[in-house]
RNA sequence: GCGGAGUUGGUGAAGUGGUUAACACGGUAGAUUGUGGCUCUAUUAUGCGUGGGUUCGACUCCCACACUUCGCC
C-alpha cells in the first residue's frame, strides 16, 4: 500500500507545516529528517538502531544498488524492504545526484547520461525510463523522477536549458512508472532563480506527481542567501497537500531554514559521514571528536542526550576509537549525530505547534554557530 | 684494549661548504550538505650527539670526548 501524507497544521507566521505520514500502521511525523543509506545500509547502523534514535524514511541509492548488487537480486529478495530487514518507509534517489558527481556536462543528452562506473571506469548509460524500472524493481516506498542536479552556480542559460530536460526527463519516467504501491516524486530545479523555479514547479506539478522535490541546492557552495531562495521560490508553486522535499540538506540552520519556508522532508550524508570523520553535532555547535582535549573527558558527548553513545560511552572512550581507527567508534557517533538530528527536528515540531519557530530559529543558532556566523 | 662503521624531528630517514634542512609516517588543527568509509588543506627540527678548531660562511671539513653498533683479543 502507498504511503499516506497528511497536512494537519500550517504555521501563521511561516510557512513551516506539520503533517503526518501513515505507512503499513505506524505513523511519523514531518517535517522529518531521513538518514541516507546509499547501499541499502545507513552505514554502521543495524535497523533496530535506527528505529532506536527515531528514524522514519531512510534512503537508499538507484545509481548503487543498479550497479551492486543488481536491481534484479533485490527484487528476488523480496524488495528493498526484505533485503535489508527494514520495515520502516524506504525513499530512493534516482541517480540524479550522480549525474552531478560523476557525469561530465558533455555526457549529458537528452536520452540520457552517460557515467563512469565508479567501481571499475565501465561506460554506463541511465535514462529515466531505466531508473523508474529499476526503482520499480527495487519496490521503494517513494522514487525519485530521474533530473539533471547542475550545480547551483551554474549560468543562467544552462541552467535554463537544463530545469526544462529535467521537465521533460520527468514526463518520461511517470509515463513507464508502474509500482502502485511506490510514490513517485518530481523535482524542482532552477538554482536560485525565480522564474527558472517557477517554470519548474509549475509544469512539475502539472505531471500530477505524489510528491515533489527541491534539488540543485547546497551542491557548488552557492550563498546560504541563494539556497533559501531556491527553497522559497519552490515552495511558493507547490501544492499544500503533497510532501515537499529538500534533497541533501543537512546543517542544521539549514533544515531549521527550509521547514520555516514550507519543506516538509530533509535527507543528508553529514550525520553519518561526520561521524566517520570523528565529528559530532551538539548543541553548541558540531565538535571534532579527535581533539586532543578530549582525551581525558570521562563525559558523554553532550551531558542530558539520551541515545545510547551517551549513555554508555565517554568522549574519551569514543575518541579513542576513532583515533585508533575502530568501527565502533564511527558507529557510536553515527548514532548520536542521527539521534541529534531527530531530536532537532522533534524540537521544530513542537516550536511550529507554538508558533514560535523563528525565536527558536535564532536561538538555535546563536547556540550552535555562536558568533561563527 | 685494538680496529671499522655510525650519531639529523615523535618515527623512518634524504641532504649540500653558501638564502627558508627534502620526503614519508605520526601529531596538531580545519574542510566535508540527493555518501567511495576515500580524500583534501594547513601546520609540525631557530636546529643536524657534545665541546673546540678551520673558513667571509660549517649539518657538511679537522681534532677531542660521549654514545650506538660490528669484528678481533
Amino acid at each position: 500500500m502507498k504511503l499516506q501524507f497528511k497536512l494537519e497544521e500550517t504555521d501563521t507566521l511561516t510557512k513551516a507545516r506539520l503533517g503526518k505520514i501513515s505507512y503499513h500502521g505506524q505513523e511519523y511525523a514531518t517535517p522529518m529528517f531521513m538518514p541516507v543509506g546509499t547501499n541499502a545500509t545507513v552505514k554502521t547502523l543495524a535497523p533496530e538502531e535506527l528505529k532506536e534514535v527515531g528514524s522514519g524514511i531512510i534512503l537508499a541509492n538507484t545509481y548503487h544498488l543498479w550497479l551492486r548488487p543488481g536491481e534484479d537480486i533485490v527484487a528476488q529478495a523480496g524488495g528493498l524492504h526484505q533485503f535489508m530487514n527494514y520495515d520502516g518507509p524506504i525513499l530512493t534517489d534516482s541517480g540524479g545526484f550522480q549525474v552531478f558527481s560523476l557525469a561530465k556536462p558533455k555526457d549529458i543528452t537528452e536520452e540520457g547520461v552517460y557515467f563512469k562506473n565508479h567501481l571499475n571506469g565501465d561506460k554506463l548509460f541511465l535514462t529515466p525510463e531505466k531508473s523508474i524500472a529499476i526503482q520499480n524493481k527495487l519496490d521503494s516506498d517513494i522514487a525519485m523522477s530521474f533530473d539533471e542536479c547542475p550545480p547551483a552556480t551554474a549560468d543562467y542559460e544552462y541552467l535554463k536549458q537544463s530545469v526544462e530536460r529535467t521537465v521533460r526527463w520527468a514526463a518520461r519516467g511517470k509515463k513507464v512508472h508502474q509500482n502502485p504501491n511506490q510514490m513517485l516524486f518530481g523535482i524542482v530545479q532552477g538554482g536560485p532563480h525565480q522564474d527558472l523555479r517557477e517554470y519548474s514547479a509549475k509544469e512539475t506539478v502539472k505531471l500530477d506527481f505524489d510528491g515533489y522535490s527541491i534539488g540543485g541546492v547546497a551542491n557548488d557552495h552557492e550563498s546560504k542567501e541563494d539556497m533559501y531562495k531556491a527553497f522559497q521560490y519552490s515552495t511558493d508553486y507547490l501544492p499544500t497537500d503533497k510532501l515537499r522535499y529538500a534533497m541533501g540538506i543537512g546543517d542544521p540552520i539549514d533544515i531549521i531554514e527550509g521547514v520555516i519556508r514550507g519543506i516538509d522532508l530533509f535527507d543528508c550524508v553529514t550525520p553519518t559521514r561526520l561521524a566517520r570523520h570523528g565529528h559530532a553535532h551538539t548543541w553548541h555547535g558540531n565538535i571534532n571528536v579527535r581533539n586532543s582535549k578530549y582525551k581525558d573527558v570521562f563525559e558523554p558527548i553532550e551531558k542530558g542526550c539520551q541515545c545510547y553513545a551517551c549513555r554508555h560511552y565517554t568522549l574519551a572512550y569514543i575518541r579513542h576509537l576513532i583515533v585508533a581507527n575502530e568501527t565502533f567508534g564511527a558507529r557510536l557517533l553515527s548514532i548520536h549525530n542521527i539521534y541529534f538530528l531527530h531530536q532537532l527536528m522533534l524540537k521544530i515540531r513542537e516550536n511550529i505547534k507554538n508558533h514560535t519557530l523563528l525565536e527558536f530559529r535564532d536561538q538555535f543558532k546563536q547556540d550552535f554557530y555562536g558568533a561563527k556566523k
